[in-house]
DNA sequence: AATGAATGAGCGTTCATTCAT
DNA sequence: TATGAATGAACGCTCATTCAT
């Protein structure tokens, strides 16, 4: 957590050492991410660096938390109580949320792409493990609910969907920043049936 | 690519270093991974090893053209001419392959993995990109031939659908790792399955 | 010399903080007791530390001087008037006052031997060696009384002495901390013994 | 140990690296002690002295080895088979001993110094600890050995006695350095007839 | 071709002290 | 007087690469 101090300095210098360590998070890898580099280029002494944060990875957490909480704001009524709602509402509206959020903040998605991505690193693990166990538990238990109330094929294995719908929800998100002349709500419509009917004929 | 010198010396020798350098870039992502490591560990001058490699990236390049050419000789040993067999037949192949490769070879799969999941960062990119879009392009062909041999549905979108086998394949493995109790066959079949008919009642 | 602010504070306050420092520079040397440290544990303003101090030396110093003062206090309230007092019995008492007080104030002492062991480093030095003269030309003075009064061997080098008694009654100190199972009563005694009669047959 | 690079450059150059670090050691205390001054006074780059050296304490650990070398050349020249001789004979040698490296070897002696005395410190204490209880032991065999023969009386506590030694033999030293003015043979006899017939008269 | 020493930029972090409020 | 933010020099150490032999 950033010191009390970060919080109390000018709001422009603050909004300035943000964006310069979310460019220097997105650009490189957690160990490669220069100290050195952000304090230059925000154009703040080394020292008032560490009066401000812990350490690199007190910011590099603080950033993450920031992404971690624009991304909530997307989070729309269906999504925040998810079992409540039809099971592929739930998933549409997931889908949309996720592409707006890439298309509004693809900084932010940058680093939020390589925090999911970078499985193997510790510092990634430490932070992603936990949110991905949850991730996929509150998955399955969506699954396991969309099977009792009927909605889904009772023979589906609920931990191997759980992990594609995972892996599905960011792929699509890829392939809508690599496809910008697709439309989204088609997009998320074609995603959503693929899911439901497959692609059989 | 490797300086000729390389390629000249004892094959045992390079055998050893190749076998570092994949155990390097298994434990650290590009960056921290440490010539002086490789060079330490398979007893090498470091000298000699610009004698073999223009830089760290060369040798880098080179262990992941390794890796995808045992990768290849898997799947070309046992996926001929995809074209001729049936849709999902391809697939299942395609995943027991996957999987089969990636319990035989971790190390290998492990710098696999990294190279997918790593996107963003300048080399893998470099690296990565030209792949995936051969991979996602032959998915694509796959997918439409399917269309007109009847086997899929004509109403997806084949880009989209692409990109969604194309996540699946890789989620897939990353399943089977983690869940090593489930049986591989069984993994197999639901995945099909999921794909074939999605996971609607 | 603290400034005044310093006796003017809480007195609580005030020997807090000078607990604190006692800690610090009884586990690290004076370059690496650290003022951060300090006023972290005190629980005080960085800012307040300067007004109640020069700097870091000055703070050191008036540890010293409060180590000093304990010491005397002990030694005055116990040896009044030595040269009205038979030369042995002073150093028996000597002995015995330093040994109490190394058992009372462990980390006192252990400032004090910091101090007298590092006789190189420029602070201590410079403290120390007024305060080490003194004790010699004390030592000095009493050893010439106590050939004066016949107590001891006329032939005997006066300055050499003073050293090995200065340096005795440190070890004394070493050895029965050292060897907490001898009876200090018993440890006194064998020094004086040696001191008196050497150790030949 | 340093590296076997250190040991194949030019000897000037060696000489002058081991000069400074002498002299930076003996200037200040361990931590203190900056490698970034070795190298700037010795004008090597810092990759440099990396080759040479592990680290800062293998730098110590070296320059401590010279000195305990160059202060063994002395001693077995002078003290061997210290059971062989007369006890009172021993100690008259290795203060000689002790003295004559002082006057040869004054930045030497000033580290040896420092070593003795920062007990406390890990790094010495890591060095020196082993050492201080050999000396100790060795001393008190020596001691017990002497009351065997009859040169020493019964009586005296050998624990105490070693210790007793250990320290004065450090203090004359000390005392030497002092008073250069003083005769060293006679300082010596007068310490060696102080240990053996104690000061009463 | 083989070697391994030379190089210096770069790293994250701590520090005692100053200074503006 | 009290505060705590600002400061930048300094720390030990690692690195990929170059170069002389």
């Amino acid at each position: 957590m950033p010191k009390n101090t970060f919080y109390n300095i000018n709001p422009e210098k603050r909004k300035r050492i943000i964006n310069i360590a979310i460019k220097e998070f997105k650009d490189s890898h957690y160990e490669n991410a220069s100290i050195n580099n952000i304090i230059k280029n925000a154009g703040i002494p080394k020292g008032s660096f560490y009066q401000y944060f812990e350490n690199k990875k007190d910011l590099f957490e603080y950033i993450i938390g920031l992404v971690r909480k624009e991304k909530l704001n997307y989070v729309t009524e269906r999504v925040r109580n998810p079992k409540e709602y039809r099971f592929f509402e739930v998933i549409h509206d997931m889908s949309n949320i996720a592409l707006t959020f890439a298309e509004n903040h693809p900084e932010l998605q940058a680093i939020s792409e390589k925090l999911v991505q970078d499985r193997d690193h510790d510092i990634y693990k430490e932070i992603l493990s936990k949110n991905r166990e949850i991730a996929l538990s509150e998955y399955r238990e969506l699954i396991e609910l969309g099977i009792t109330k009927g909605e889904l094929d009772s023979n589906i294995n609920s931990y191997l969907t759980a992990h594609m719908i995972y892996s599905y929800n960011r792929e699509i998100v890829t392939f809508y920043i690599e496809n910008p002349n697709f439309n989204k709500e088609e997009v998320i419509n074609d995603y959503v049936s693929l899911l439901q009917y497959g692609i059989a004929k």
